[in-house]
DNA sequence: TATGACCTTCGAGTGCACTCCAGGCAAGCG
DNA sequence: CGCTTGCCTGGAGTGCACTCGAAGGTCATA
């Protein structure tokens, strides 16, 4: 991977992005950086670059920048963003939700009741899916203890 | 949905089960009852039809009995199965690794190693997902307090 | 100036887990 | 007897979420 000369941060981008970001950053991130390469997010993320891509296209990306030469630069706002979808992905939500929520986001203040509903909702469905999970486990581990007697 | 004459439960069935049952029953059945037919089974479990067909023709199931006519009888221990298959299905394990668990039942007793393994490792899955949810509640539960003070 | 790493677009292809369809058999009912 | 309902089979189709390929532009270094 090459590590891109970039120019300045634009301190004056407005792309709309989720106002609220989340604070605990999972991938280390180079400090007073924000301009990456795909590549550069590829290996922050682990999504691949044509997925990354696909995520504009189908809009669940906002707008990313881009360099003179038509290559994405990506902020750390958007690596937020990356974080967060990853997130979502990880409970089972279809890439149409996710979408929706992007939207949502788009449209700006407005949405909020619709996006705090859409939020509550995928956090009942988390609760559910965690539930399942324990309740597989303890079948899991009942039969795990019979293979261990058993031999 | 009809629901079938049925003949007193063969007694002598041996076909290669997982020995080791589920205590907790989640669909009720009705009792002393022990051949469903396949629409009845559709109803306890939830899965189409055309799933449990297709379950059978993978080798997912064990070779499920008959009647006279050629319709399929369900067992009590193929439902039991069947919850068991629907736990890993909820975990994420793909279809091809519950064949192989499938194929070591049909092997007997010299595979009880194996399948302990098999289920260690999808207790590992299990508990690594339950976590990264838990992580990804906290993100939600943020986004949501903070949509639920700013408007 | 040429090589190779990196990037671009758009459209087509892949793998998984179902899902459906066509064509047909068997049983119960008026 | 004919109608309806339920079930059978094998193979084809669907939807989702990527994943890849082709053709070509850009850029730093040899």
């Amino acid at each position: 991977m090459t590590v891109m000369q970039t120019k300045p941060a634009d301190t004056a981008r407005t792309a709309p992005a989720d106002i609220c970001s989340a604070p605990p950053r999972r991938h280390p991130r180079p400090d007073g950086q924000d301009r990456y390469t795909i590549s550069e997010v590829v290996a922050f993320t682990g999504l691949t670059a044509h997925t990354l891509r696909w995520y504009e296209r189908i809009g669940l990306m906002p707008h990313v920048d881009r360099s003179h030469t038509g290559q994405r630069r990506y902020s750390n706002r958007d690596l937020d963003w990356l974080d967060f979808v990853t997130k979502l992905r990880l409970t089972g939500m279809p890439v149409a939700d996710m979408v929706r929520y992007a939207e949502l986001v788009r449209e700006g203040e407005s949405t909020y009741a619709e996006r705090q509903e859409l939020l509550e909702s995928t956090r009942r469905d988390v609760l559910t899916r965690i539930a399942e999970l324990h309740d597989t486990l303890s079948v899991l581990d009942h039969k795990i203890s019979f293979y261990a007697a058993g031999k």
